[in-house]
DNA sequence: TCTGGGGTCCTAGGACCC
DNA sequence: TCTGGGGTCCTAGGACCC
């Protein structure tokens, strides 16, 4: 076994993924618990019919509006996936990712919500400092998933490490009345899987020797890391579960699959993953796009695509200075009507959160594509991200006479964007 | 009536430098 | 005249994840 498996101290490596139950609909459901046990499901994007409702019922508690008001997912029109279904909705058939029309042909009489951004983020806010408060080990991985390292924590080793699962699962609950599933392993490639063992509410604990039982008879797919395209190669190799992957010898996985991914399967297949909880990260690229409600053609369309294309940089340059950020690769996303993209992207002399800057250098990229098809996404991208002043770019090396004076042109340029 | 919006990481080729 | 590698940066695309 890997040292990083094995702590001294006659402790054992215990990392945990906990995973909130159906987040997005969970937290709606607080505020709406008429709907409880009724299939609801969150996307579509605007949030005009919750908005109507709400109006409607100005005054009223939102817990008294009658369910015959709520808006269905067959009266939807537009574009839009859904983002999280309760289970009710799951069990016929819709959920995460699925485009809303389809959803409406399986589950025509499900309760549609859209999504409250700033509600979800508190909320995410919240069960991640409960979870700190009782284990400081914590890895951030979105809005409703994270890692935690058990090994240190006091229960983290009793049961497995099902004492403090209960614990940290009890906390969330009491605090914010929202469900989460624990799997506890001994790395994190086994913990997330395990996590998916018990939904929802549930707690499943994988340890070293139950590889063959618990893990061997899933499907490759169940792999955090394994996508619809891998998973497809490995059927056509004749390999569809986890089991199967590991009866396979290293050098033939690396002749299919390369040096990096086919040695990567191997040590997943036998459950091995020395990955350490990351505690904290910086950001690689900050961006924002949007899928128009009908697509757009770059010429007879030009004013309306111009605007949008104008707001995204604006967008863009907002979340910059608001996250303090600067960035000297400027790109654009297109998406056409028959769903290929492209990237464009340039990189500056100078990093910038400006949007005029941006507006600028994405128009430069935008020239570079290809115009003739229709439009149904654009996207603006700001990369190789650096704090402004703060010389991330050159913290390399001490920086040169040169180079400093560069450095303090950065920092009033970007003082004058926040202006913006 | 298909297919959102935000990310990360990897690959691969070309430019350019030593 | 031909022949090197290694390293870094830039760009484009694609797989994958939440």
């Amino acid at each position: 076994m890997d040292r990083v498996n094995a702590p001294p101290g006659g402790k054992i490596r215990r990392i945990a993924h906990l995973d909130m139950d159906a987040f997005y609909a969970s937290v709606e459901l607080l505020r709406y618990p008429q709907l409880k046990g009724l299939p609801v499901v969150i996307g579509g994007g605007r949030r005009t019919q919750d908005e109507t409702l709400r109006q409607t019922y100005a005054g009223h508690t939102l817990a008294d509006i009658p369910v015959q008001d709520f808006p269905l997912l067959k009266d939807y029109t537009g574009r839009g996936v859904i983002t999280t279904a309760t289970y009710a909705a799951r069990q016929f058939g819709v959920g995460s990712a699925m485009g809303l029309m389809k959803a409406a042909k399986l589950c025509p009489q499900a309760i549609l919500l859209p999504v409250d951004f700033p509600e979800i983020r508190r909320y995410s806010r919240a069960f991640k400092d409960i979870i700190l408060d009782i284990a400081p080990l914590m890895e951030d991985r979105g809005i409703d998933e994270v890692y935690i390292d058990f090994t240190d924590v006091p229960g983290g080793q009793r049961e497995g490490g099902r004492v403090l699962a209960r614990l940290i699962q009890k906390a969330i609950f009491d605090q914010t009345g929202l469900t989460c599933s624990v799997g506890v392993a001994p790395n994190k490639l086994l913990a997330k899987m395990a996590s998916e063992f018990n939904k929802p509410n549930g707690i499943s604990l994988v340890f070293e020797d139950d590889l063959a039982s618990k893990i061997w008879p899933l499907a490759c797919r169940k792999i955090n890391g394994i996508g619809p395209k891998a998973d497809e190669k490995l059927k056509s190799l004749g390999i569809e579960t986890i089991g199967q992957l590991a009866q396979q010898e290293l050098q033939w996985l690396i002749d299919h699959f390369g040096q990096k991914t086919g040695a990567w399967m191997f040590d997943a297949a036998h459950g091995r993953d020395t990955r350490p909880i990351v505690l904290e990260s910086e950001p690689v690229s900050i961006s924002r796009e949007t899928s128009f409600e009908r697509d757009l053609h770059a010429v007879r369309d030009k004013a309306e695509l111009g605007a949008i294309f104008t707001r995204l940089c604006e967008q863009v340059a907002q979340d910059l200075a608001r996250k303090g950020y600067v960035g000297k690769t400027i790109g654009i996303k297109l998406r056409f009507d028959d769903f290929k993209s492209i990237t464009r992207d340039q990189t500056l002399e100078q990093p910038t959160a400006d949007a005029r800057a941006i507006r600028q250098a994405a128009g430069l990229c935008l020239k570079r594509a290809p115009l003739t098809q229709r439009l149904r996404l654009l996207g603006v991208r700001v990369a190789s991200l650096s704090r402004p002043g703060g010389g991330a770019e050159f913290k390399e090396k001490e920086p040169l006479a040169g180079e400093f004076i560069a450095q303090t042109a950065i920092f009033s340029e970007a003082k004058s964007g926040q202006l913006f």
